[in-house]
DNA sequence: ATTATCTATAGATCTATAGATAATGC
DNA sequence: ATTATCTATAGATCTATAGATAATGC
């Protein structure tokens, strides 16, 4: 064909962009074909773009967590720490998982996966934990916190979004996202009762 | 062939404890002639016993997360809240995931499955609730916890199990475990810097 | 005589590859 | 002329079923 000199990079890009939603949709496991499908094409132009299903895998991670931390700051800056949580714990983001949080929707999957993938995974998580370290510096009257205590708080989330999609009774999953709030925020802050966040 | 009374029931058990075992190593794609020979059978089998895989799953489902409770009681009994959450964020749990907590290994996958799976799932998970209800009940001067605030701790507990799991690097998978101790601790406990468990 | 097990297979997937087709930059 | 796409297929799975085989209680 000798095709527009973009055209390559754009089909590419929208392979990814499908794989990314459809992973977190329906799980890792799910078909060549259908990925291909959903992006309009055949299954037959996959290795065109790629070397492997698990290459795939990488690119789909790496680009469905490159966004997380730039929501999460925005979040913070528009709102405030109780109100950025929400977003993250809301009926929304339960009911979104294509659109959502990588770790919520695949994390043991992905630690089942081989090692570059797992590598590819922790690194692109890194900026969600420079974030949440900030974060966790800044309550009152705290030491410096470290990135392990990130990835807590950042465990508390996830799993908390996890529990309410597995509940199949709506206000039992409402529940535990309320809870999950006021857990994550009792970990943000140094008050144990919590209730109002910091100011930054 | 009107075999031995038990026979049938034992070599029904066989094939539950089997892919309790698959489904949290390998997930619960992993394939029924896998699951059978490891049991020592043929996958023809199947389907005397089972009506269908998902009918396994519930099966296995239940099954590993009965026990669940029992040990956390024991393990709370024995030793102390501390040590007991030692026991969930600890390199051998991480390790094993195919003797471990179902959550941590299939939350997302079980998320992902037919209702009534779901509901086999919240449903067995209950009495973890309970016991974690119990423990955040007895916090110095709290009000009594919530069936969500328990699912909010455990939600800790798992995702950070989880995370720990995915990480490649032993010694950051190991301080992502001790920090979730340190995090479930000032949640179950009323003491924001925490460290050390009340007496039960 | 009863029934759990086996072998064999259907039909639908799965990842990956080969080679023909078609689209457009030079 | 170049190259991304297509169709077609290989070979290995997957869940599920059919029918023959074999083991043992009555």
């Amino acid at each position: 064909m000798r095709y527009a000199r973009k055209h390559n990079e754009q089909t590419r890009e929208k392979i990814v962009a499908t794989a990314a939603r459809l992973f977190r949709e329906q799980g890792i496991a799910v078909g060549l074909a259908k990925i291909m499908a959903e992006a309009g094409l055949t299954v037959g132009t996959f290795y065109t773009h790629f070397k492997s299903k698990e290459a795939l895998v990488r690119e789909a991670l790496r680009e469905s967590l490159l966004v997380r931390p730039e929501l999460l700051e925005k979040a913070l800056r528009a709102r405030d720490l109780e109100q950025a949580i929400r977003v993250y714990l809301s009926p929304e983001h339960r009911d979104a998982p294509g659109a959502g949080c990588p770790t919520a929707a695949l994390a043991p999957e992905v630690a089942r996966h081989p090692r570059p993938t797992r590598h590819t995974f922790m690194v692109n998580l890194e900026p969600t934990f420079d974030v949440l370290v900030e974060l966790l510096t800044a309550r009152p009257g705290k030491h410096d916190a470290t990135r392990a205590e990130a990835a807590a708080l950042f465990g508390l989330l996830a799993g908390t979004l996890q529990l309410a999609r597995a509940t199949p009774d709506r206000a039992q999953s409402d529940a535990i996202l309320e809870a999950g709030v006021r857990g994550a925020l009792r970990l943000a802050n140094g008050d144990p009762h919590s209730g109002a966040p910091p100011g930054t």
